[in-house]
DNA sequence: GTGGTCTAGACCACC
DNA sequence: GTGGTCTAGACCACG
C-alpha cells in the first residue's frame, strides 16, 4: 500500500479500512490484523495505526477489546450508515464540480451513463 | 483566492482559469489581468503566474503577445473541446468511485437525482 | 572554467560538453559528473546545470535516470551527427564572415592554409 | 542599423565602418557623414560616434580636420593592412575552433569548399 | 547520494 | 506598463 506523503497517514488509513468494509472484504465481525502487524507491513509508526483504530473505534465501526484482535462491528446497520454517508460525500462533492461547470443534471446523468457503458456497464460479478 | 499547498500553485491557477474559462467568466478573445497584477493580488510570484498562463499558451487556451496583455482564445471549438476534457475527468474521477465502492450505475444515478432535488433542481437563471 | 557573462551559463555548459562529447573527451556511455558536483566546482546554482542537462537530454546526447548519474549517449550516429551540426555553424558563420568583407574562397583558402602552416599543421598526436 | 547591447556601441560602429572600408563602401578620400549626423539616425549619443571615429583617426583609417567633414584615409596600403588584420583574425578564430573540434586541415577546407559551392560560389559581381 | 520540481527575485526587450 | 528569461535556493522522490 502507498501512502500519499501530503495527507495524513492516519486518514488514508481510515479510508482504506472504510472502503473495504464496505465493500465487505472484511465481513461483520471479523477480525482485523493486530495494530502491530499492520504497522510493520505497511511501515508507519504504531502510533499512526493506532490514532486511526480509536476513531474507528469512536465510530463505532469496529470494536476493541483487550487481549483479542479488533474486529468489524457487526451491526450491519452501522454499515450501511457508512455507506451512505461515503456515498454522500462523493454524491455532494460531484455535484459541486458541476454545478461550478454549469452543468444541468440531465446532461451530467446522460454523460455519466455514457462513460459507464465505455467502460463496458455493471458486472455480474464483483470483484 | 486561497491554495491549497499541496499542489503546484502554478496548476491551481490553470484549473481557475479553466474553469472561469468555461463558465464563460472570461469570454473568448476578453483580455486576462496581467502576470503582475494577478501576482499581486494573489500574493504569489510573478513567475508562477508565468508559468501557469505559459502552459495555457501551449494549450492554445489563451494567446499571448508581447506588449499586450495575454487574452482568451477566441476559438470556441477550444473552450467546447476544454469543457469536455474536464467533464470528462470529472466524470472519471466519479465512476472510479463509484466502482471503489460497488455502486451500481442505477443506485449511483437515484442517488445522484436526490440530492439533486434536494438542492434545488436546475436553475433557469445562471449564478 | 570561466563564463562570458553576455550569454547564459546553462548555454555555454552545453556548449562546453559539446565539444567534449565530439572531442572524445567524454566516451559514448560514459557517466558525467553529478549535476552537484558541477554545480560546486564550476561555482554555479545547481539549477542552472539541470537545465544544460535537461536540454541535452532533450535533444537525446545524454541520457539521464533517476538515481544515477547521467551519461553520454551511447548511439555513435548522434555524436557524429553532433559533430556535423558544429562543423556546419562554424563554417558557416566563418563563410558569412569571408562574404561580408569580399574575401573570394580562393584567397581565404589559401590564407587559411598559410595561417595553419605557421602554427604548425596538422600534428599526428591529439593532444 | 541595430545594436547588440551586450557590446560597446562605440566599437560596433567601429566594427560597422571598419567592414564598409575594406568592402570599398566608403572610396579612399571620401568623406563621412557627420557625427552629429549619425548620432541623429543612429539614436546613440554623439559622444559615443566621437569616441568611435576618435579611435580610427588614431588608428590612421580617417582623417579629421576642422570645419570639414572626416574623410577615409586615402592611403590605400592603410586600407589594405586593415583588410589584412581583419581577415587575420577572422582567420585565426575559424582555426582556434577547428582545432578545438580535433578537424585537421583538408577535410575543414574541403567543408568550406562543399558549402561554398552550396551557396552559389563567387559571384562576378559584387553587391 | 542521485535526478527532478517549485517558487522566488532580478533583469531584459519592447512600446 | 506589457510579456519573457535567467539564476537562485529550498524542497521532494527514490535508493
Amino acid at each position: 500500500m502507498e501512502f500519499d506523503k501530503r495527507i495524513p497517514i492516519y486518514q488514508q488509513l481510515q479510508d482504506y479500512f472504510k472502503l473495504a468494509f464496505v465493500r465487505s472484504e472484511y465481513q461483520p465481525g471479523q477480525s482485523l490484523p493486530s495494530r502491530r502487524e499492520l504497522a510493520l507491513s505497511l511501515n508507519v509508526n504504531p502510533n499512526t495505526v493506532q490514532r486511526a483504530f480509536k476513531e474507528m473505534e469512536e465510530a463505532k465501526l469496529i470494536i476493541t477489546e483487550p487481549n483479542v484482535p479488533s474486529r468489524v462491528t457487526d451491526d450491519l446497520h452501522i454499515i450501511h450508515q457508512l455507506r451512505e454517508q461515503l456515498l454522500h460525500e462523493m454524491v455532494a462533492d460531484f455535484h459541486t464540480q458541476l454545478q461550478d461547470m454549469n452543468v444541468n443534471m440531465e446532461d451530467a446523468i446522460r454523460y455519466l451513463e455514457k462513460y459507464h457503458r465505455s467502460k463496458g456497464g455493471d458486472k455480474d460479478v464483483i470483484n
